[in-house]
RNA sequence: GGCCCCAUCGUCUAUCGGUUAGGACAGCGGGUUUUCAAUCCGUUAAGCGGAGUUCGACUCUCCGUGGGGUCACCA
């Protein structure tokens, strides 16, 4: 008895049924991605229910989260119910079957003292239950081993299995789309709905998503909240992108999608039937592609908000272009001008504090290469100084190129045997940043204006 | 353990019986470069095992193995 349906003339429902009972991570979202873009996909309609009839577990917080983290990544819903203000609706069909003897209400002796002492448990007709997966199949389950199961702790307070069978049917969900894990509480809520006279929907189980062990992501296993990955400064649109390729994908090569693509190419028969590794290396791959498509008015206001204290240094619009070719996401930004960072030279005191002879690092890094001739280097040094102190100190005008054809002439005099530019070059940007990776040196003139640059070369040629 | 689902490079995946098994991330090598990054080019790497079916199996069937899920008065 399979249940083949007909979809040509019932509008696509589809829903995303999350309970708030923790934060919201890539394992549920990825299930409500593609709740979403098949509800899209059909012009249908996507319902957003919160399943909170755990009072206990639920929160209001995690119901906050969910919604919010929707929003971020822009999954619209067209209609969003609460499990918890239906009660009257559940008490009414469980009634309905209680009368018509599908289900009863049965004597428990407590399992602890003070415990219930009834509940609501489902007639169970003990027999074979067989439905078709859209993505894995004929499925064949034998419910006898699952008894008199219960449906409810009492009238007011029915239980998962019930509540979604029940509101999917009255919600006219045409597709219940959701995680693998749910497979094998499918027969018992198909016997469910036998019992409520409701038809039996469409199924597509979802492979799941795994953590690094293979194994069913879960905060427990490291998931990160998906409002943690805003904090951390991801676009929502590489997180999409990344996760709607987690168990998905069109058949073609193409790797970098938006929401109207993704839902264009969205196809429930191409899902996977194996769970996939949330890999965080990947997420950042995507996260760079889209940094790196941001207008640099855009990328700065994203830096406002995951760093602001960044966007008030006087030098930041003249780093931003570099930080933006070179960050994965915008919490980067806050390691590289971090101490041993490579934008440390921004915020280092390099005036030797009170005695006003310690440098922030070895001298003897400002050594290039294989070079061992300290006074090659001091040479080096002094006519860098010497060039630079003739330009121009207004901070118009001694930019990253003024300096550059200012040095570079010199520079590119060294012949190879003795070094090459880098001979002159490396223990100038050495000088200036203090760290062993570091921009050019040029920029860094730039940056640091012309005043703090000399200082910093002649502390580091005196240092030799 | 019972039941259920699954199985191609380290990871995400293409392949719908016939391919030199393709792409992406990561890795590695190189070009460029004062360093790192970025970028460009190149490259390593895979069909779990065994039986079948077939002229021919990664692809279909069965068994095994491995992994995962689920067994609540949670969802």
């Amino acid at each position: 008895m399979s249940v083949e349906k007909s979809t040509n003339n019932s509008k696509v429902v589809t829903r995303f049924a999350p309970s708030p009972t923790g934060l919201f991570h890539a394992g549920s979202y990825r299930t409500a991605v593609f709740a979403y873009l098949f509800a899209r996909k059909h012009a249908g309609h996507f319902i957003l229910r919160i399943e909170d009839t755990d009072k206990i577990r639920s929160t209001k917080a995690n119901e906050d989260n969910i919604i919010e983290s929707l929003k971020w990544l822009h999954l619209d819903y067209d209609a969003m119910y609460r499990q918890s203000e239906r009660t009257e609706i559940y008490k009414e069909w469980l009634n309905k079957l209680i009368t018509n003897g599908t289900a009863y209400i049965s004597k428990e002796t407590p399992k602890e003292p003070g415990g219930r002492t009834e509940v609501i448990r489902f007639k169970n007709p003990n027999k074979k239950v067989l439905f078709h997966d859209l993505i894995r199949g004929d499925i064949e389950f034998d419910t006898t081993e699952l008894g008199d199961f219960v449906i409810a702790k009492s009238l007011e307070e029915p239980i998962f299995h019930f509540v979604v069978v029940l509101d999917d049917y009255l919600m006219g969900v045409t597709h219940v789309i959701r995680g693998e894990d749910h497979i094998s509480n499918t027969p018992r809520q198909i016997l469910i709905q036998q019992a409520l006279g409701a038809t039996t929907p469409f199924y597509a189980h979802l492979p799941l998503v795994l953590g690094e062990d293979r194994s069913k992501l879960s905060k427990r296993k490291g998931a990160l909240p998906l409002t943690e990955y805003r904090t951390r400064g991801y676009l929502p649109e590489a997180v999409l992108n990344f996760i709607s390729l987690l168990g998905w994908n069109p058949g073609t090569e193409q790797e970098l999608f938006s929401l109207n693509e993704l839902v264009q190419a969205f196809d429930l028969t191409k899902v996977q039937k194996g769970g996939a590794v949330f890999n965080d290396e990947k997420l950042a791959w995507f996260n760079k592609q889209y940094i790196a498509k941001l207008s640099k008015a855009e990328f700065i206001s994203h830096v406002k908000e995951c760093a602001p204290e960044v966007v008030d240094l006087p030098s930041f619009t003249t780093i931003a272009p570099l930080l933006q070719e070179k960050i994965s996401s915008f919490g980067d930004i806050r390691t590289l001008l971090a101490p041993g960072g490579e934008l440390a030279f921004m915020t280092i005191d390099f005036s030797g504090g009170a005695t006003g002879s310690a440098l922030p690092y070895d001298p003897t890094a400002l050594l290039w290469k294989g070079e061992t001739d300290i006074s090659k280097v001091k040479t080096s040094l002094k006519k860098v100084i010497e060039l630079l102190s003739v330009l121009d100190g207004d901070s118009a005008t001694f930019s990253a190129e003024k300096v550059k054809a200012a040095i570079w002439d010199f520079a590119s005099s060294i012949p190879k045997e003795q070094g090459g530019r880098g001979s002159v070059l490396w223990p100038m940007r050495y000088a200036l940043s203090g760290q062993q990776k570091s921009p050019d040196p040029f920029i860094i003139s730039e940056i640091l204006g012309k005043d703090e640059t000399l200082a910093r070369l002649n502390r580091a040629y005196n240092a030799l």
